[in-house]
DNA sequence: CACTATTGCAAACACGTGTTTATTATGCTA
DNA sequence: TAGCATAATAAACACGTGTTTGCAATAGTG
């Protein structure tokens, strides 16, 4: 199948394929008689330049890329969903298209290779990464080699590479659901906290360290438990703690993101406790379960468009050569109380 | 940021830049120990052909290109999450990278050379369209140019381009689903029917009615209502539908697609039906939402990852000039009842 | 030894583009 | 009218690759 060149439109148009070149990218010593000739072949072929000749006179390839590390597994998938979709709408509201690739991990070398390769064959001008570990050495090596990456959740303090961008969840969301809790009542409250090696698991964490110190509220062992972040592994973390304390349960249990707080659900269904009048539960992130699950969950807002439209339009910025552009950002959330927490047994009213 | 090239490589290797490209390409002529001190080179330098440099000299892009037909809006795009992580997947396999697009519709000259442009810049060795219309000129207009396309839900009978091709749905779901609730007992079933400008909408509304027909049962107007296949449409039109028959309700109601049935719970809680114990409610696909509802919901599981594959690998095939590709595929479904379906209040046992 | 077949590799070409340089045609001025 | 500035456009080059052609050196054969 072979494609139109700007030969083609050259000769169609009569005139020299230079000239078909400077009346595409607009240059201004081409009268108005030529110019329109030569445009209206061009429409009626729906003649566009070659992307590889572009390239190699130069150009960028105009592509974002997109890399999606972890396995493609569906509960994971479903909550990416909007991620995908919002970056490439971000991107395409710059002109850019989205090259989406999904790599399992960086660490093994075969994967690494297949991120660097898709840098270095030119297919894209810069990549997200969303899922990365936050001690990756991929995430050094490639923009020291010139490429422009920009991080979903991998804050570094004072980074002085200027080539790597990262957007942020907010850091206070802990507090802010402790200090709700609080406020109901809650004072004995247990944590499930996701993967430590991820910035955001670990900022969420701490966040409601702080909040439970804030308020003198006991950090106990007991109450304290591992949930990954998919509903798989907080369902057994938390049905593990629960049952470990059964005569001294938790009022509330505050889960990493809204996926591990399902499986708070699940694992509270299996042990008989009615949510929430026997125990509160928090998530985090208000993805697309949290509004419909039953009952309606109480979690944290983060407005993923929001915060991948920051990551795009700085990469896309720093990309076009623009100054100063901010290389990490912190989007605020906002707490969001549904039915799924209440004041406990004692507090309520008879 | 300049990319290393195979003359960087060969001057490495004090070999000529053919040389290189003859080791890289696994040419015979070369010998082992010539072979061996580029290789290393290469490995050492990340060195990987620029894809401009490839392509320009006729090979192609590796690319397939996902066009997503539709507003990016968020009920769809949790549906289509697994969606675009299996073509990405699928594509993968095969070693295909995916370009992904949103394309809000194809009727709109605008977006229509939106799509004409990706193909025409070379940045895609074919296109795989989720959403597309069941009549769409640009689904004749590229093929007929000698663009593959792979198309998501566009069957069309005895069609005698090659370079179309498409993956469609179970066709009896509805019977199947009617099938079942004949069994349990139903007699008076309601269904809404999606846009049937998509052709899985329109199969599965007919097979509804071959359902119902098949058994003799009653297709009434007042039992049939248009329920788009987002939650919303669904719900006002399972509202509507409802509220305009209360003295002779249906004992089921059939939704064309998991949201849609969302819907249909959405407006049995506000006019205080049960499910099922009212009212039994199906959907069809089996998404992410199905399971998790409440009460979980029966349908018709649909594999969308076989799907995405089948046509994926079918495009690829045919790109690869492999023969007699089948170009049309249906992938079976099975019935899958949860607790939203049950017999009539009337069958019931005391 | 003289000739041929084979091996190993370098040089040359094509691909499509953007840009720079050179060339022709046109209009103006002295 | 001769000379020159300018406008319009053509020719030339560079970019990185795969492949084809050609050339030298080596090995094999009579």
């Amino acid at each position: 199948m072979k494609r139109i060149s700007s030969n083609d439109i050259a000769r169609l148009a009569g005139v020299s394929r230079s000239t078909v070149s400077r009346v595409i990218n607009g240059y201004s010593n081409v009268p108005e008689e030529t110019y329109n000739r030569v445009m209206q072949i061009v429409r009626e072929q729906h003649y566009y330049p070659q992307l590889s000749g572009r390239q190699l006179s130069g150009k960028g390839s105009n592509t974002l890329g997109l890399f999606w590390i972890g396995k493609p597994n569906l509960s994971q998938a479903l909550f990416s969903s909007n991620m995908f979709m919002i970056v490439i709408d971000a991107a395409a509201q710059r002109n850019y298209l989205t090259l989406a690739d999904i790599v399992p991990n960086l660490s093994e070398e075969r994967y690494a290779n297949q991120v660097r390769r898709v840098f270095s064959e030119g297919r894209i001008d810069a990549g997200i990464f969303i899922g990365a570990n936050n001690a990756e050495p991929l995430m050094e090596e490639l923009p020291d080699n010139g490429y422009i990456v920009g991080i979903h959740d991998y804050y570094r303090e004072n980074d002085p590479q200027p080539l790597r961008l990262s957007v942020n969840y907010d850091r206070s969301s802990g507090e802010q659901i402790i200090d709700y809790l609080y406020a109901l009542g809650h004072r004995k409250i247990a944590i499930l906290s996701g993967d430590l090696t991820h910035q955001s698991c670990l900022d969420r964490h701490e966040s409601f360290l702080r909040g439970m110190t804030k308020h003198h509220l006991p950090l106990r062992n007991q109450w304290m438990a591992y949930g990954g972040y998919t509903e798989e592994p907080a369902y057994l973390g938390a049905r593990q703690m629960l049952s470990a304390c059964m005569d001294d349960l938790p009022t509330a249990i505050c889960a990493n993101n809204d996926s591990a707080a399902m499986g708070v659900y699940q694992a509270c269904g299996e042990l008989g406790l009615r949510i929430p009048e026997d125990i509160s539960v928090f998530g985090t992130d208000d993805g697309p379960i949290a509004a419909t699950a039953s009952p309606p969950m109480s979690t944290f807002v983060i407005d993923t468009r929001k915060l991948f439209f920051s990551l795009v339009n700085r990469v896309i910025d720093t990309l076009e050569g623009k100054e100063n552009v901010p290389r990490t950002e912190f989007i605020q959330g906002t707490l969001l109380p549904r039915a799924s927490s209440a004041p406990p047994r004692e507090h309520r009213n008879p």
